[in-house]
DNA sequence: CTTTACCTGGTAGTGTGGTACATAGTTTAT
DNA sequence: ATAAACTATGTACCACACTACCAGGTAAAG
């Protein structure tokens, strides 16, 4: 499989990938004779991770941590733990997004209310965060 | 109120707080005769908000467009409008965070299963994304 | 009345996550 | 054989979100 192969399987451009393999984020690839790179599946699983991690709202370098847990020699406990930690952060930013959900959705009902067809009105709404 | 005032009842440091001024996140505070900023309950606000945000995953251009939304001379419909997209990506970001999750939580149990008590072997597990 | 805490504007530097060339070599299709 | 498509390395540049530093002015406490 060489660049064009994971450009293709992965949306990622030829650029982001370089800065990726740079990074650590993947893998470094077999090279051909000519000094081609020749990816495997393995590293398509590593940009998959890597896609969603990012959405998810993690850093390059919190992702190529967990990515390297499965290979640098960390045993289970650690990396069970580092992987328990993760989740809590998961946790903690799903609370963020339900709290956001939460003030937005008041803000769309009160200029709803306010503005009656919502057409015609101006807003003269806040946002504000309970505490 | 003055900026040592923000700063204890945000947690924000005096550079940040000019660095939001600057980006039009918070509205300019009015002046005392020597210059010094005098700010109101609106700035805190508006700094909760953006914490808020922040936290969710919200970039503080996307901040401001919705902070405005309250200021500027904004239709209802519009209003309502971008706070329904900026709902649907709350719930996008919500769905990764609970693929995350699942990936993370399959990893420790995997951690276990293989390690028994999980603290002699090594890991040798993947972080497969199902798609 | 001076020390300490606080404030001013301005500029420069940092780290993250890319993105865009420039220049050159390789492979494939016609 | 030659053009198109692909690949290589390196460097520079970009936006974002701060962060640090400067040289000084102001205000409150002892």
């Amino acid at each position: 499989m060489q660049t064009k192969d994971v450009i293709e399987l992965t949306g990622l451009d030829r650029e982001t990938i370089r800065f990726y393999e740079k990074k650590g984020i993947i893998s470094k690839p077999a090279r051909t004779d000519s000094g081609y790179r020749k990816y495997n599946e393995e590293t398509i699983s590593q940009i998959n991770f890597t896609k969603m991690a990012k959405e998810a709202g993690f850093t390059l370098s919190e992702i190529k941590k967990l990515l390297n847990l499965k290979e640098s020699g960390v045993n289970c406990k650690t990396g069970r733990d580092i992987a328990l930690e993760k989740m809590e952060e998961v946790d903690e930013r799903m609370k963020s997004l339900r709290k956001m959900k939460k003030v937005l959705s008041k803000f769309v009902d009160e200029c709803e209310a306010s503005g009656g067809t919502g057409l015609k009105r101006k807003c003269h709404l806040s946002f504000d965060v309970k505490r």
